[in-house]
DNA sequence: TCTCATTGCTACATTTACTGTAGCAATACG
DNA sequence: CGTATTGCTACAGTAAATGTAGCAATGAGA
């Protein structure tokens, strides 16, 4: 079940082009990718503890985008539950930009 | 089928909250979402050519996509076809640490 | 005006992805 | 032993996405 080559495996839509951030895209563009890693921001969770934080989401799903993002090298599981590996949390850094720009974007939806 | 309030619709997971940042990752894990953005980050683009450039994906799913980002305030289409408002740039704005980590990213995945 | 090509967009049957509920084996605590 | 976690999986039902085809509207050319 453990792959390798994560950011070139098959089933990875737009990585035929070579190009990384087609397959980034393609990995956080899938359901639950991207909540994942915002929930794990602040800290290690465990299994059912995401799954609370992730709005009660299907653990069939969480845990097919655990297993993913644990072979991107995103995250890993520890003795604490599930976490951001260095990597992840750096590829959580790119959020900070995502999460000012939703503040701002609710702000000019009302008008 | 038009549909109004963007950032708080009801179909939209995580928007309960009333977290924006759970709308736009919502909005954002959507399948081709992320590409849509990306592809058109040049400049404006056909409906034709932005599904070459998204590697001939569904006609279907792209109108959908579309649709809702334009109503969500991202692209606009015009005479030069879909193109990015300027709060879709600013949008794209936050990808380009991404992009970059992207990079790093692959690079490291060898080992 | 009659093609012909392009635009944005949609129908619809098939396939894939996701959900919701239930429950497993392993571990730990009493 | 019971019971309460953990990570994880099975499976039936539902929702989402795909792939192919084609529509109406627009414009260019003969």
């Amino acid at each position: 079940m453990a792959k390798q080559a994560p950011a070139t495996k098959p089933g990875v839509r737009g990585s035929r082009s070579g190009r990384p951030i087609m397959a980034l895209l393609d990995l956080l563009g899938r359901r639950w990718t991207l909540r994942i890693v915002w929930e794990l921001r602040e800290g290690a969770l465990t299994s059912r503890a995401l799954r609370t934080a992730c709005d009660e989401a299907s653990p069939t799903i969480l845990q097919t985008r655990l297993t993913e993002l644990r072979e991107a090298g995103f995250v890993e599981l520890t003795d604490d539950g599930y976490g951001l590996t260095v990597l992840g949390r750096e590829l959580f850094q790119t959020f900070t930009p995502l999460h000012r720009f939703a503040e701002r974007w609710s702000k000019q939806e009302g008008s």
